[in-house]
DNA sequence: CGGCGCTTTGACTCGAATCAATAGGAGTGG
DNA sequence: CCACTCCTATTGATTCGAGTCAAAGCGCCG
């Protein structure tokens, strides 16, 4: 090979779809693979273009998202380091794919990808569970978009985004105070949410006065009460 | 074999998952399927249970759905004829699922199920595309419940509604008048659309009053304008 | 006929959107 | 170093849409 083994120093290897294949079998994804990196905000693939890429996020934070008529729009999903990215099998894209932070993406064609998967059958094993996966979380966005009330969206974006957090290092006491950075904008978080950006905003200083978060400044996050938090996101 | 081949007269052998096996590789899954009826009413399964079985919707619509503390619920998705049933490789289940109208399905313990997966790649193949196909689908409900208003979301439910009731017989001409019987109740519309049912009676007779639609009785709906009721969906 | 469940309608309330300033904060250039 | 600008975030005043509460109306079945 002329050309050093792309995933020798790869960071998400094991958690991958990847995962899944010896490092025989994972010759046949390295000939295919390129990294990329993008910006934060750049759009990687806007709905309706043809579908010609699927992908395994580095690093960064992505989102899906759709945008409506009248220029508001709505996050549909988000993408973590080790997630898969695209939609295997369809001829369109379905929603806008935007990087909320830096990021870096292993990117494979999708029709030689399909037949990758076609020949690996433990990895398209692990794509059916990811997506099954996927689907329950877009269906318990769902319920959270439809039925919570504005502070308990707030709140419960939040937690997910402490947990999150907590997941990938700067782990702390899970009883005491809690600081984290947001990925996102507060537009971002009106985005997901589905209310708007006065609304978030309003619903932070209100935690903030009830002492149940602090602001330290910039994109941080300390979260004082987490019980009374999780009493919040309903 | 004592036992009359049960997918003789299966209603949906072609377009269901069977579809990808051949008459032959169907044994597999003959022996394991049962035909099970459901009331209209009926729960087949409940959030929080063991996840016990996966099933092929025979007949009827089923819908899959949150309870939330305070009594309301939140449909997820619906599901029609040929449609698959379960969430394979789960341990639990995590929506109630629940018949509209009287359904039949043809059900499998959820391990062997998943063993048969295992077994025909074209059948995982398969299932993989519908999941797909239904994580698009919820993802468009999101942004549906998000950022619709209550209007858009009754004029869209109904055009879905008379879409997937002109694929099923009944068709008539596509532009003038047509009726169908809609499978859902108010608060059964209500509880997809994520408003009250006052919400969706109102919107109702806004769209009866305006001439777009007509209510003969029962559950009968006609399309009077579907352009209108279209630029209404938003 | 009477009761039950579903639907419609009305009056009122309330939560979040909208419209409109103002305030911070990061980066730039004088 | 400070003034200026741009962008994001915050805050306030007001409006509007959908929820809530309450009362009929209707159809169905016993």
């Amino acid at each position: 090979m002329t050309e050093a083994d792309p995933c020798a120093d790869c960071a998400v290897r094991d958690q991958s779809l990847c995962g899944s294949l010896t490092a025989n079998e994972l010759d046949s994804l390295n000939r295919l693979g390129r990294r990329r990196r993008v910006a934060r905000g750049e759009t990687i693939a806007w709905a309706g273009e043809d579908n010609i890429v699927c992908a395994n996020l580095l690093s960064g934070v992505l989102k899906l998202s759709s945008a409506m008529l009248d220029g508001r729009e709505q996050t549909v999903g988000l993408l973590y380091p080790a997630d898969f990215v695209g939609q295997p099998f369809a001829d369109q894209v379905d929603f806008n794919l935007t990087a909320l932070t830096d990021a870096e993406l292993c990117v494979f064609p999708r029709q030689p990808f399909e037949q990758v998967l076609s020949d690996h059958a433990r990895m398209e094993r692990l794509l059916l569970q990811r997506v099954l996966a996927a689907l329950g979380d877009a269906r318990s966005r769902i319920v959270a978009l439809a039925r919570r009330s504005a502070p308990a969206k707030v709140a419960g974006c939040l937690l997910d985004m402490a947990d999150r957090a907590a997941s990938t290092g700067c782990r702390a006491t899970p009883a005491g105070p809690f600081t984290f950075d947001l990925p996102l904008a507060r537009g971002e978080m009106a985005d997901i949410l589905g209310v708007t950006i006065e609304t978030v905003s309003r619903q932070m200083t209100a935690l903030k006065r009830a002492g149940i978060i602090a602001l330290p400044g910039g994109r941080a996050v300390t979260i004082l009460d987490r019980i009374a938090l999780q009493a919040r996101a309903g």
